[in-house]
DNA sequence: CTGAAAGCGCTAACAA
DNA sequence: TTGTTAGCGCTTTCAG
């Protein structure tokens, strides 16, 4: 069966394949007899205009890269699909790519992206410096950042700032005299974590002290829990705790409850990053509601902006916030 | 900025634009100094080949259209993992899909990646039926369907039995004189559920016995969790529930604990799709490790497969194996 | 309002 | 071994 093409069209419709092409993209000189005729002779065959040949013919392609940590949390989840949700609405495709913890592979990625020619670029990554987003930037690939704070001519970003939040929460915390507050390194999101620990940093300096509750998960250990359980027990054990992610929450609290430490009167637990599992913990678990789905669906909504408007845009660093939600492991 | 095309190479490098081609594509009769010059050309131009414009003229594009649920679970994250690591080493780009719940945006999504003549299409997903699928095969896009058994002619699929996991655990239990089990209702996940049901009606049939343990959650109930607490009681509880995701298990754990029941004691937890999280919970949460990466690794090989053979594929069901891993929930 | 024709960038016969 | 040229399927001036 061979592939119908607009010619296939013209020629049933007894038309030319430009008239053919003039209704595909709703040209309004057409007479409307014509339109109806080749409208027609589009269903009879079955016609499905070849996006390839359009995107050949236009040097667009309406298809943007998307470039997330392959780590599969339901956070990246979240941003991706707030990103397809508004691709939709804009009818942008998107082509998905992932990078491998470790390996360098970023450039076969950034080269696979300028290849396909996409009209744009979302980046979800710690791991994309600066040198490799020049070298998208000089193929002039419009793209926008989530997660870091940053821009120029054809890089927008879409953010968080834990640094804040850190900074506001550990200040609260020491109005009420909770000063012994420690943050748990993790690994995964070392750029989350050090504006949390910038945040944590400033807050004790600012009221005089300063903030050296840095857990670091020795690399020997095989998990978050198997080291807690040998550091937390029932005399050092700060006032609060803070991890990033749900499971290192559950890792504390599990580890608290074997060291008799009882949350939240002992010892209170708070987890960056909240999810529903936070609240089928028992205690369950106090956490910030970050915005996942939204820095998805704004990041989009910022891109297509940059797509279509032809002056530049002027406001291409957005910030999202967070709320607190407390629950039982926070008094 | 020009993008600079293979026109421009060819001239840097003095030769014509099919000489560019043939080191592009690494073709054998190119003599060695002309194939440095032209190298030379491309890296000082930085040029890199238009896929579009290469699609067009070979009519394949070397990426394929996968379609996932909305819903992000770690599993589903897990098969587009696998799903992108062999895509990766055959170089195929990933066009990304999501179906939302309920709306019927099938149509669209079909007809987009129709549009785009992606080469092959990984279905992932409970809402296709049989008629959008001939749709696609219509246009003879090879198909590899994760999930559900079934093929034709450019039809394969990559699945894990459900109906017998559900069986043999049955008959295990009634073996072991277990026979108040019970199934909750997942809706998310219809397809599954019918399989894991057959597969318990059948397991008491052959031992003389029906299946009526079904519990379904009303449509009021705004939780499984809520509802369950008024469900489960000391005097009304099966001696072991089963349920198809983490969160649902997480739920009936924590219902029974505070209506007073103990696990496993008095009644035995076990979730399907196991997960991190079922480890986390005390006690811990026994589950049946199912392939999830493995099902997207295995659905793309086959895929390459497809594309890539003259003659037909021989074997196009392949049944994926699961594991049953034992923890504190289960006796 | 409609048609003819020149690209868009690349591949693949076919010649040379 | 290299160059010439005809597509791949569509959009878009430019004429008519």
């Amino acid at each position: 069966m061979k592939r119908i093409t607009i010619y296939d069209v013209a020629k049933e419709a007894d038309v030319s394949l430009a008239t053919v092409s003039r209704v595909i993209n709703g040209s309004e000189v057409v007479r409307e007899d014509t339109r109806i005729k080749v409208q027609e002779a589009i269903e009879k065959l079955g016609y499905k205009p070849n996006a390839i040949a359009q995107g050949l013919a236009l040097s667009k392609t309406t298809t943007i890269g998307l470039i997330v940590p392959e780590a599969s949390y339901f956070y990246t989840g979240q941003i991706i699909n707030g990103l397809i949700d508004v691709a939709k609405i804009y009818k942008y495709n998107i082509m998905l790519h992932t990078t491998t913890e470790g390996i360098t592979e970023m450039n076969d990625i950034i080269e696979n992206i300028i290849k396909s020619r996409v009209d744009g670029v979302v980046i979800f990554n710690d791991k994309l410096n600066k040198e490799e987003l020049n070298q998208l930037t000089r193929y002039q690939v419009p793209i926008v950042v989530i997660g870091n704070r940053m821009s120029d001519e054809t890089v927008g970003s879409v953010y968080v700032d834990y640094a804040k939040l850190a900074f506001d929460y550990a200040c609260d915390c020491i109005k009420q005299g909770k000063k012994q507050i420690a943050l748990i390194e993790d690994r995964k999101n070392p750029a989350m974590i050090k504006q949390l620990r910038e945040g944590l940093t400033r807050a004790f300096e600012e009221n005089g002290m300063t903030f050296e509750n840095y857990i670091e998960i020795p690399k020997e250990y095989r998990s978050s829990y198997l080291f807690l359980k040998e550091y937390l027990t029932k005399e050092n054990r700060p006032e609060v705790v803070i991890t990033y992610r749900d499971s290192q929450a559950m890792a504390v609290m599990n580890t608290a409850k074997e060291a008799g430490i009882s949350i939240p009167e002992e010892m209170e637990l708070v987890c960056i990053l909240d999810s529903k599992y936070n609240a089928m913990a028992r205690p369950q678990i106090s956490g910030f509601k970050i915005p996942d789905y939204d820095l998805g669906a704004v990041a989009m909504r910022l891109l297509t902006k940059m797509l279509h408007e032809e002056n530049e845009v002027s406001d291409k660093e957005i910030e999202l916030s967070y709320i607190f939600t407390p629950r039982k492991s926070t008094k």
